[in-house]
RNA sequence: GGUCCUGUGGCCGAGUGGCUAGGCAGAGCUCUGCAAAAGCUCCUACAGCGGUUCGAAUCCGCUCGGGACCUCCA
């Protein structure tokens, strides 16, 4: 069996994965910021480190994923005014700012779900892991690395970065950061602008505010998957994932914090996935080319030429590696549909095949397409064990694509491949398409189709009974019967249906 | 300004120095009552200029273009 390399941020090379503990792997992904809706831009991480936590666990391994709801607004340190971005929105959308939380948090889940993305081992909270953030700050200010000034406290860079190398995970010079930091206002409290908050005296308006050995206030951002990940992880664990917009300053502070209070690195192995971008920039707030969810979904955006399902946005984010940026356009989000349809089709016709019918009883006839399908089948591990190759993985099932058709149609005798070839395929294709990468078919669903296909049945048994068909006209009936839809004669000629 | 990434055919995208993925679109053919689907075939690219090498999309240098981070951000 081959190893899973990973490609660690850290340390900026492939690695060889080993766990920390054999069999078990403990995994932080930085969850969603729950003040707003969730966008394409969140689809990334979470189908990315979904199938990571579907492979790791058919390799075998018992896997805790933990991602957090960083559901206490952290402050912006924009101009003067440090404002806690969930707390402002509450008021703009008169909710209290738990209702807002909860209002997206279901918004959020609601999305992975359609992506079909597994839920987390543990989904800790922020706000419910207070407590567990100010011990580890007070951790730090007894360590020395954390000062407190007029009730919000802050993490001492200059002095960790005197004896550690703050800046190693993001390429940062610490020197040129600490003389190029731009000048920001209202920031008077800190000894040094890369100085950041671990916790932040609340203003009187603040409404989230939680009482501290500093006095009422709120804590700061990094520190929450610190103190999370301490606490479900332990002190050193295996994966840490994210957006790669995440290295700093955030993953580089989270290194700091827990470097300082667990006297070790936190992290073995830093993964972090590359930006959707749409018509080559990054999407984000600041930008204002946000597609959410949910208009992705309905195709209720300017930008959208139509409605897109979550497989194909799965699909379409599959079909490249993670470490690359991936721009988004209908027209490649067009081509993934077709795509992701025709794999589909081929894997579902590969079902329908009778083996036993078609499939030679000993070897295959065709000695040479049986090699090639093995070839093919037999790479797909490689590419997953080089740091995810999730793109390769579906090409090679591309490939397959055209050898199931011909065989299903008749173009390729059969007996061409064994029973056990065919087999074989099949479960292949279940194990990656379905359980690694996470994939299903996009049945349309809506009643609007089936309302489209009632009609015209009952237009042609009008027809039927018309000229008096009464066969053509009794078949169409009882045939739906059988499939559970009851179809009733109307006086007056009309006819309706229902589902059973 | 600093740090780093990147530039592949009409479009999206794999690519570990040699055997030059895959998808979408396009063209032709086969099949077909029509259409669709499907099958077969074709279109074969690596920003530019140098260099290393028997051999480079892949390594090195320069030039030009694009992007990310340095501020909340997935």
């Amino acid at each position: 069996m081959a190893e899973l390399r990973i490609y660690n941020s850290l340390t900026r090379q492939k690695e060889v994965f080993t766990p920390l503990v054999p069999g078990h792997v403990g995994m932080y992904v930085c969850g969603p910021t729950v003040s707003g809706e969730s966008h394409l831009g969140h689809a990334r991480p979470y189908i990315t480190f979904d199938v990571v936590y579907r492979y790791l666990q058919t390799l075998g391994y018992k896997v805790r994923y933990v991602r957090n709801i960083t559901d206490a607004g952290h402050f912006e340190e924009e101009g003067r005014e440090a404002t806690d971005k969930i707390a402002e929105k509450a008021k703009l959308e008169q909710l209290e700012p738990m209702e807002l939380v909860h209002k997206y948090t279901r918004l959020f889940h609601w999305a992975m779900e359609q992506f079909n993305t597994l839920p987390p081992s543990v989904e800790p909270t922020a706000t419910g892991h207070i407590v567990e953030q100010i011990g580890m700050i007070e951790q730090l200010i007894a360590a020395g690395f954390a000062y407190e000034v007029q009730g919000s406290v802050y993490f001492d860079v200059k002095k960790y970065a005197a004896s550690y190398d703050y800046g190693k995970l993001s390429g940062r010079i610490i020197d040129e950061l600490l003389t190029t930091t731009r000048e920001l206002d209202g920031q008077e409290d800190k000894k040094d602008r890369t100085d950041f908050a671990l916790w932040k005296a609340a203003a009187p308006e603040h409404i989230m505010r939680w009482q501290s050995p500093w006095g009422v206030g709120y804590p700061g951002w990094h520190i929450e998957c610190s103190a999370m990940a301490t606490k479900y992880l332990g002190k050193q664990f295996d994966i840490h994932g994210g957006g790669m917009d995440l290295l700093f300053p955030h993953h580089e502070s989270e290194i700091a914090q827990s470097t300082i209070c667990n006297h070790q690195a936190p992290v073995r192995y830093w993964m972090h996935n590359n930006m959707i971008t749409i018509n080559g920039r990054k999407m984000g707030k600041s930008y204002n080319n946000v597609i959410r969810l949910t208009e992705l979904f309905s195709g209720s955006h300017p930008l959208l030429e139509k409605a897109y399902h979550p497989m194909t946005v799965r699909f379409f984010i599959l079909q490249t590696h993670y470490s690359s940026t991936l721009d988004f356009s209908n027209e490649a989000l067009q081509a993934a549909e077709k795509g992701l349809k025709r794999l589909w089709e081929a894997y579902q016709k590969l079902k329908k095949i009778d083996y036993v019918q078609k499939g030679a009883p000993g070897n295959g006839t065709d000695e040479a397409l049986t090699q090639t399908v093995n070839r093919l089948l037999g790479e797909v591990p490689s590419f997953m064990n080089d740091d995810f190759s999730t793109a390769k993985v579906l090409a090679n099932f591309f490939e397959l694509v055209p050898v199931i058709n011909a065989i299903y149609d008749g173009h390729t005798p059969a007996g061409a491949l064994s029973a056990s070839t065919l087999l074989h395929m099949q479960k292949e294709m279940t194990h990656w398409l379905e359980t690694v990468l996470g994939l299903q078919g996009m049945e349309e669903g809506g009643h609007d189709k089936l309302e489209q296909v009632m009609n015209l049945l009952i237009d042609i048994r009008k027809e039927a009974r018309g000229r008096k068909d009464f066969m053509t006209s009794d078949k169409i009936r009882d045939r739906l019967a059988s499939v559970g839809i009851q179809l009733k004669d109307e006086k007056g000629g009309e006819m309706t249906w229902r589902i059973d």
